[in-house]
Order: C-alpha cells, then structure tokens, then sequence
DNA sequence: GTCTATAAACGGATAGAC
DNA sequence: GTCTATCCGTTTATAGAC
C-alpha cells in the first residue's frame, strides 16, 4: 500500500471500473458499427459517441481493423461461452438442439451488435486474422452440424440433409439480430421460445 | 430507314443490344457490390470492370447511390415478378406457402447478385428512397405473412406467432444468398426442394 | 461516348503540445 | 490521457478536350 515513484497507478479516478475504458469504446463501437456498418462507420463516428476526438481514440486502440477484431473475438467468445460451453455436455441429442437453439437466439437478441458484426463484418478483417475467425466460426458451425448428425443416426432428425438444415438454423438464428428491438413487445426469452419451437419442428421427427 | 440529319441513331453498332450498355452496367455493379459490399466498392471497380474510366461512368448514371437505386428496383420487381405475380392466384394456402417459397429460393440462388443487395444494402439509400424501398419490400412480407393467416385461419399453421414466421421464413430464403454457389454441387431447384421441405414441415401442421 | 485532368471532400493515422 | 493540427491516400464527382 506504500506509495511509490514510477508506478503511479493508472486506474480509477472517475466511478468507472479502471481500464474497462477499452471495453466501453468496444461495446459502443459494436453498437455503431452494427447499426451502420464497419465501412460506413468512421473513427470520428466512434470517437465522437464516447467522448473523444478521433485522435484522442487512438490512445485505446491501434487502429479500426484492431477495434474490429476485438470485437468479433469478444463475440466469439461470447457464443463459445454460452452456446458451446453450455450445451456440449447434454448427451440428449433433442435437448442438446434445443438447448442450443435458446441459448443462441438469447445471446443474439441480448448482446445483439457484437453477434452481428461478428457474422456480417469477418471479411473487413485482414487476411489473417480473417482466416482466425472463420476457422473459429466453422468450430461453432461443426458442433450444430454433429448435433444434427446425430440426431440422423438415431433417426431422429428428418429427411434433411444436415449440412444444409445447419445453414438453415444458422440464417434463422442469426436473423433474429435484423428484426428483434430490446425495447420492443416480446422477451428475449419469449423470442427464443418461439424460434426453438418453429425450428425444433422443421428438424425433428415426431 | 432514311438518313436524318439530327437524330443520329445512339443505338447499335457493336453486337450489343442498343441502349442495353446500361443494363450491363447495373448487372456488373450488381455482382461487384454483392462481393464487396456498396461502401467497400468503388466507381472506379465498376468502371474497371465494365472497361471504362470512372468519367466515362459517369455518361451512364448521375452517382453511385443512383446505379444502388436502380440495381435495387431492378432486385425487387424481380421478386414481385416471380414471386407475388406467380403464387397471388394460387387458391389452396398450402401450395401457395410451396411455391412462394420454391421461387424465391430459385431467384435468389440464380439471380444472386442482386437480390442480395436488396437485402443487405438498403440502408445505404439517401432516406426518401429508402423508404421507398422499405414500403415496396413491405409489400412482399404482407403478402408471406398474409398466406401463413390463411394457413392458421383453416388450421393448417403449427402454434407459431404468423409474424414471427414469417421472419424466420425470409431469414431461411434469403439466407441462401450467403451459401449457395452456382458452381456448387446443387442445382437451385434442388436447393430450393431442400428449403421447401424443411419450412413446411416446420409451418404447418401435418 | 469516352478520355485526361483535376477539384473538393473525406477518412485513417501520426506528431507533438499540454 | 486527451487535444489541435496536419499528412497522405482514396473517393466521389465534374470540366473540358477529342
């Protein structure tokens, strides 16, 4: 606790949580990139919408490719965390769907614009890191994917091919992101309900 | 056929028919946007890409948002043309419900280009005609939603909020665009087979 | 009709003061 | 940490020759 020469702290200060600076110019870039587009969305736009100049903005990040890829990594994250890590371990393949299902549709209405970005933006990234993600991507892909295989071995799944019954999955989900308002009628919980229901019966037999 | 001295025929000359070269153009810009992106495209990969310079761009159109506007018209009277005004007079709900969707799959999967655009780039539209576009593709999901009342009505939906569905049934169709490729392995019909059967069988009840 | 040349504006990024 | 000022590349769009 002694005070000491060269390591002045750089944290707190204001209520904020420290270095979550960085994580609040994340989170509002997410949002407007979202919204707009990451071409169409500027530094200065970014800038501008946490308090900053353009120039000052730069303290926090390298660059507008960087802040991209932070944010589609923090979104990967996200769905390997609550999608994934969730459901891997249901042995049930019916429930296992299920419970993919809901947990992706909540993350996609909840936490709505890094999700987005993350499934419209990838090829703004540079070739490598572009690469990075898709191959991240095609892991999450490859989970729903063995899931319906599944469900086809036990004869559960119907007369569908699964490659392209995931694709479907995958466009219903995700599209969630394009119509779902937070301040709107219906709950996430209550979208989930109802996007599982409609999918859960195009796949499975009965 | 005689000579005229001020009406020099602007049409002609090289095989191409006539007036045509601006048909060529919007269908070039099309592809090259739906690759890209609008922001990420600039005049100068069209005109590249239709052999001439930007300047010589600019004969055939007034700006960028112009050759949008157009490719976007040209997208959505492709879908009045072979979805609303071939299903409208389809009496029986159910086959109506398989033939707007075996259409549009069809459409999307050949005509890609640009009824993808109609999709994703609306938003890069100058508002007045945005919501021009807005109102006209309105119309369409009126039309999709309007079918699946029609289904609940004689109760021949499954337990799903029609509006709802009739999202995930755009989201399903459209979502074709960012998979499907014309090389591929698939004919449109097949895939659109493919789409047929899995939503209805996730629509209606059996 | 198509070109060369150029205007005018914008956007990403950096230097250096405070 | 944040700002002002500025550099430099790119882009839309136009003027005017051919």
């Amino acid at each position: 606790m002694a005070t000491q020469t060269t390591k002045r702290s750089s944290k707190k200060d204001h209520n904020g949580t420290a270095e979550d600076r960085t994580a609040e110019i994340c989170r509002t870039a997410a949002q407007i990139i979202c919204e707009k587009g990451f071409d169409a969305t500027s530094m200065n736009d970014i800038a501008v919408a946490v308090n900053l100049t353009k120039a000052g903005l730069y303290y926090y990040t390298t660059g507008k490719q960087d802040l991209l890829y932070r944010i589609i990594n923090y979104a990967m994250s996200l769905v390997e965390k609550n999608v994934i890590e969730r459901c891997s371990d249901i042995q049930n393949p019916k429930e296992r769907l299920d419970q993919i299902i809901r947990n992706h549709v909540v993350l996609v209405a909840e936490g709505g614009g890094p999700i987005a970005i993350l499934s419209d933006e990838v090829n703004c990234l540079p070739k490598a890191q572009r690469r990075e993600v898709i191959r991240r991507k095609r892991g999450y892909l490859e989970f729903v994917r063995q899931t319906l295989r599944d469900l086809e071995s036990e004869g559960l799944l119907q007369d569908l091919d699964p490659d392209i019954a995931s694709l479907n999955l995958f466009a219903t989900v995700l599209g969630v992101a394009r119509w779902y308002r937070q301040d709107g009628a219906m709950s996430s919980q209550e979208v989930a309900d109802e996007i599982a229901k409609f999918l859960c019966d195009g796949l499975l037999r009965e």
